[in-house]
DNA sequence: TAGGCCATCTGGTCCT
DNA sequence: AGGACCAGATGGCCTA
């Protein structure tokens, strides 16, 4: 990990991370198009499962743990159970005797001073675990080829695939927006734009018909966003 | 086999 | 002092 230079990170499939990351604002309707198909792409194209390789495993002697999946790699697991391994045993028993680093709180009894690195090791897992739990919150929101037969989102490609779908959301309100509002002014409304409470984006939230206020005819209300197709006006479009 | 991704440990820093 | 957060290091697993 540390070892991968940044922003060397790339897709599973091959996809390269920096193409998420380039994806400025004015791109992220072309992003919209084949969201789907990008997400998928994104999405590990495995044939297996998506914890079937990682093997993962509830463990935890200790108690102190949240029963959460645990890595089974033989050296995780025997950390993730609160036990060292020899080398790890040796590596804590130099620091232990002021040879290694970390030597200078030295001053406590090995047996506490054991015992408090556990706890925070054990802290620190649990803190990674509620990370990952988060990210799979995320994960579950974001559209992307949810499949058993896919594997799951990284965490890199989960942050950048969130970010452009809050891109591409933002894109499409301020769409409708327009619309509504132009829409409104057609009517002979007054758009509420500008008593408008803000909302967490900061812009002026606008309030869609009124009941009875129709679409009006379709010619005339799409014309105005013929230099940009609206996705509403598609039908009008389609007309011959 | 190299590269990507991940979990875990660990020490340092900051905050309460 | 203890906990949260962070980043570096390490090693395992998987895929191309």
């Amino acid at each position: 990990m540390s070892s991968r230079p940044p922003g060397a990170a790339s897709g599973p499939s091959g996809a390269p991370m920096a193409e998420l990351k380039s994806l400025s604002e004015d791109a992220y309707l072309a992003l919209s198009q084949g969201y789907a198909a990008a997400a998928a792409s994104l999405a590990y194209g495995a044939v297996r499962g998506p914890e079937a390789a990682r093997g993962y495993c509830a463990q935890d002697p200790g108690g102190d743990l949240p029963v959460t999946p645990a890595p089974c790699a033989p050296a995780a697991a025997a950390e993730s159970s609160g036990e060292q391994s020899g080398d790890e045993e040796d590596a804590f028993e130099q620091r232990r005797q002021g040879r290694g680093p970390g030597a200078a709180d030295g001053r406590r009894r090995p047996r506490e001073q054991r015992s408090l690195r556990l706890s925070v090791n054990a802290r620190e897992r649990r803190r990674m675990h509620d990370l990952n739990d988060a990210l799979d919150g995320l994960r579950a929101v974001i559209p992307y080829a949810h499949s058993p037969s896919v594997r799951k989102l990284s965490k890199i490609a989960t942050l950048l695939l969130a970010k452009n779908y809050i891109l591409m959301q933002a894109q499409a309100l301020d769409e409708m927006r327009r619309l509504v509002a132009y829409l409104n002014q057609g009517q002979g409304l007054a758009a509420p734009v500008a008593a408008a409470p803000l909302t967490p984006f900061g812009q002026a939230a606008v309030y869609p018909f009124s009941a009875g206020a129709a679409l009006g005819p379709c010619p005339d209300k799409c014309a105005a966003f013929s230099g940009t197709p609206s996705a509403l006006c598609k039908h009008c479009n389609e007309k011959p």
